[in-house]
DNA sequence: AGGCAATAGATGCAATTGCATCAAGCTTGA
DNA sequence: TCAAGCTTGATGCAATTGCATCTATTGCCT
C-alpha cells in the first residue's frame, strides 16, 4: 500500500481561509490608504520598522530580515521613499559598502497619516469581528505556523 | 476627551501574524512550485476551480468571483493558460459577451502534477504543525474574518 | 423599436516585481 | 599581503500588476 501524501482535509481548508482572508483583509486595507490618496502598506512597514529603531536608523538588510521583502524590493522601495523626502541615507563608519536608513520628520509625519487609516482599517476588520481572547488565540496558533528563522514578531 | 480609534494590541498583533504567516507560507508553497518548474500558484487556483466545474467549464466572471483575482488579471490569466493549452474558450450560446473555459485534459494534467507539489506544501507547512482540532480552530476564527459578501468557501 | 445604462471581457500604458547579475567593499586564510 | 569568496546594495531586462478606458453585447424602460 503506498502513502498518501495528500494534506488532510482540515489542513486545506485552513491553508485556503488563511490565503483568501489574508488576501482579502490586505485588499481592504490597501483600498482604504488609497481611497486617502495615501501609499501603499509597504512603505507603511518600513516606515514603522524605521520609526521603531529611532535615529540610529538600520541598514537595509535589517529592514530585509523585519519586513521580510526581498532584497531588490527594498533597494527600490527605499529609493521611492528617498524621493518623496520620507528618509534620509548616510553612509556607515565602518563599512563603506553600506549605508543607514533614518526616517525624517517627514516620514514620522506620513507614517502618522497612515496608521490613522490603517489603524482604522485593523480596529474594523479584526477587533470588530473577533474578542481579544479570540484574537490572541489566533496569535497563537498562527504563531505556531512560522518558518523557523524566527526572530521576535 | 476625544476617542482613541487605535485598535487593541491583540488585534494588531493578530493583523501582523496574519499578514507575515500567510505572505511566508505562500512564499514557500510558490518556492517549492518554482523548483519543480512548475506555473505560479495563481495558475493552480484556476484550474482547481475549472476542474471542479468540471465539463460545464466556467465563465470569466465566476472565476472572478471564486478567486478573488482581478477582471483584468484573469483575463490575462485565462490567456497565458490558453496560450499553453491548459484551457480552452468557447463561446456561449445565450451571450454574445461571453466565454466559457474549460479546462482541458493537458490542463488536467498540469493540476495534478501542481497538486502533488502544492499538497506536500501544506503538509509540511501545515499539517506538520497544528492538529486536526487547531487547524479546525484557525479556519472557524479566521472565517469569522471573511468580508460580507461570502459565497461558500 | 430606440435609446441608455449595465455587464463581460480585453487592452494600452505606467508602475512594480522577479530574476539574474553586477560592482564595491569586507574578510579570511595560506 | 593578497587572491578567493562573502556580504551589501544597485540595476538591466522581462514578466506581471494596476489603472483607466474601450468595445461589444445585453437588458431595461419608455
Amino acid at each position: 500500500m503506498t502513502k498518501k501524501a495528500t494534506p488532510s482535509p482540515e489542513a486545506i481548508k485552513a491553508w485556503a481561509r488563511l490565503m483568501r482572508v489574508s488576501r482579502q483583509l490586505m485588499e481592504s486595507a490597501e483600498d482604504a490608504l488609497k481611497e486617502s490618496s495615501l501609499p501603499p502598506l509597504a512603505w507603511y512597514d518600513v516606515l514603522h520598522e524605521l520609526a521603531e529603531a529611532g535615529e540610529g536608523g538600520l541598514r537595509p538588510f535589517q529592514l530585509i530580515e523585519r519586513t521580510l521583502f526581498a532584497q531588490y524590493n527594498i533597494s527600490r522601495l527605499l529609493a521611492r521613499l528617498e524621493a518623496d523626502g520620507l528618509i534620509e541615507k548616510l553612509p556607515v563608519a565602518d563599512d563603506g559598502r553600506g549605508q543607514t536608513i533614518r526616517i525624517s520628520a517627514k516620514g514620522r509625519e506620513m507614517r502618522r497619516q497612515m496608521w490613522a487609516v490603517y489603524g482604522r482599517s485593523i480596529t474594523e476588520l479584526v477587533d470588530a469581528k473577533l474578542s481579544a481572547d479570540e484574537l490572541t488565540m489566533v496569535s497563537a496558533l498562527l504563531g505556531r505556523l512560522r518558518h523557523p528563522p524566527v526572530v521576535d514578531w
